[in-house]
DNA sequence: TACCGCGCTCAAACCGGTTTCAGGAATATG
DNA sequence: CATATTCCTGAAACCGGTTTGAGCGCGGTA
């Protein structure tokens, strides 16, 4: 019985059967110049018959480009499980279509902060360059992110656009994005716009996103009360535990901005269970606009983010490093969703 | 300025820094057991030293082995979107963290049917095996499947589990689990359950679901009313339809059991607007327990797959035909998850 | 006719590891 | 002490393409 490893054919079959050399039959197929039309319509009518197909690993080797990238995601510690962030679920949809449309092959990986993933890929030749995906703290990793620009190695991350930033960022326009969910509850007449999310530096689209909030309620002269910023990272329990210190700690408010739409759900719950009613005692807004969010009751008032055009920047960004020109950073524009939560 | 092409170090450096040959080191780095400790420390520690890593290609062209897996997708023809199947994204994780658990790289790509996907992978050793997912109608790639196995190529797919399937494959018991929903239909006192789902051989899965209703029924004396069957294929829209066509057709029905959650959340929809409440004229459960079946109001009655085993049990399946083992199915048992939308 | 340039092809070197095979040293066996 | 084993290492071949440098045939120019 056919053992498994039928020999497949190569380069040099081709070029036996073309009565060519296999340099000829290499360059016909790459589509070079170099080599005659007639040659090459010959060559790839066998190559076709033969079913033959280019030995990656060879033809990586020795052109040092695998047309390949690797996409790591830094996850905030999830518990055990198989629940990634819905966001970065989409994110990850689009980067795919992007790098398949631009022939390149993608490599995913989970990355656990004490991994060693700033060698793993682009030292071993397993791919051109990488992007890096996850909320926030890559001050953690910036003595690994120095390496990797010193290596010479192209990667772009997801995150909070700063001029400062290590390598290039793509990223959504956060700070606008806070003021337009600012600018919405104070258009419903809130005025105690509670904020959900951490704002310090180690989460910068969080703070961003902060940011643009109390730039909104300055425009329109509203006081800002920092006992109305709470922490909540990422997951519903977080905000819900937020919303219930808020709450027990005698605060005022009548809106929310929840930094994600996982802590707006979160804070939604926990407000329904202490009887508050969303919108009318309180106006709540996410960002992400995640599936689930459209199916909450109501349905939730988020921001969404351009994911697509996000994938296709990334994407772009690094294939500019693989041609040495400078790659790219920017900024998408974020779009609000108004959905129940905030208008009757 | 540094160029970026900083040459990286070779197995051939280290060999010379460390005073034996190249192959020594290969072998010192793999560790194999034909080197002596002390020379295998040795070049361990000028490895870790200078920063070494093997490249890839080259050991992946020599020894013909990528230690790598792809992973396709195959989408219904999802109109434009960054928007994938929760349930897939889910699958997905689990996926990731097994084969990082066993030390392969993970390739992932979205495949269209024109595709040749079938030569992309194997034949061109990017990876050694490929992991196949997607609802539904395998039948249209049978030729392919074909194909696969005839070149030797190591699959396996996640779908219905069936003795005359081509070649391994790892899925849930939906049989058992659509037993399951409608024990728990009738346990509740429901008579006349409508399916909500593709019930032809085109869609196994749904298929054996339907079946495992059927079964309960049976069991149960009941009628089974065929009447009751309605195609929808996956997403809210077919849901919501299903629902207004059994309703527009004078159907009666006191439960509904959809194939999937989308399918579930859109009948719910459809249901609520059309002033039918839920649980109390009509019970309904869904399939996949995606993260939004707890979002619903009220909150969805649902089965949930075990897809950390699943993915387990794909990657397992792999390896053993990496290793010329034969490559086994699985059929893994899926749980009831009860919420709102069945009991008061 | 002599010389140059251009288009096409080939032989040889090369990419950086892994695998095979052979051999020397050290240890075991008779 | 001679021979068989085992352990460790190196030289050379190898994986299957891509890249370099040279050569040949041919039309154009002087």
């Amino acid at each position: 019985m056919g053992r498994k490893r039928s020999t497949k054919p190569t380069s040099f079959d081709i070029a036996y059967l073309a009565g060519v050399s296999q340099p000829t039959v290499s360059r016909a197929l790459r589509g070079s110049k170099a080599v005659s039309l007639a040659t090459r319509q010959r060559i790839e009518a066998i190559a076709r018959e033969l079913n033959y197909s280019v030995d990656k690993n060879a033809s990586s080797l020795r052109s040092q480009r695998s047309n390949t990238i690797a996409l790591l995601f830094f996850e905030d510690p999830t518990p055990d499980g198989a629940n990634i962030n819905p966001f970065f679920l989409s994110m990850l949809g689009s980067i795919t279509r992007a790098s398949a449309n631009r022939g390149l092959d993608l490599l995913i990986s989970f990355q656990k902060m004490e991994d060693d993933w700033h060698v793993r890929y682009q030292d071993s030749h397993r791919a051109d360059g990488l992007i890096l995906l996850g909320y926030g703290d890559y001050t953690v990793y910036e003595s690994r992110l120095n390496q990797l620009v010193k290596s010479g190695t192209d990667f772009v991350r997801w995150g909070s656009v700063r001029s400062d930033n290590i390598g290039a960022t793509v990223g959504s326009d956060n700070f606008g994005a806070g003021r337009l969910a600012g600018e919405h509850l104070l258009s419903k007449g809130r005025k105690r716009i509670a904020f959900l999310g951490q704002a310090d530096e180690h989460y910068p689209e969080f703070a961003d996103r902060y940011r643009g909030l109390c730039a909104a309620l300055a425009d329109a002269g509203q006081a800002i009360d920092p006992a109305l910023q709470r922490n909540a990272l990422s997951s519903e329990g977080d905000g819900s535990a937020a919303v219930q210190a808020l709450i027990s700690a005698g605060c005022q408010f009548d809106a929310i901005f929840a930094a994600s739409d996982l802590i707006a759900i979160g804070a939604m719950r926990a407000l329904t269970e202490m009887g508050k009613r969303v919108p009318q005692d309180v106006a709540l807004i996410g960002f992400d606009d995640i599936p689930a969010a459209s199916q909450t009751s109501p349905p939730l008032t988020t921001i969404s983010q351009d994911l697509k055009s996000g994938g296709e920047q990334l994407v772009e960004s690094l294939l500019a490093g693989f041609e040495d020109r400078t790659m790219p950073s920017s900024m998408i524009p974020a779009r609000l969703v108004v959905r129940g939560s905030t208008s009757v």
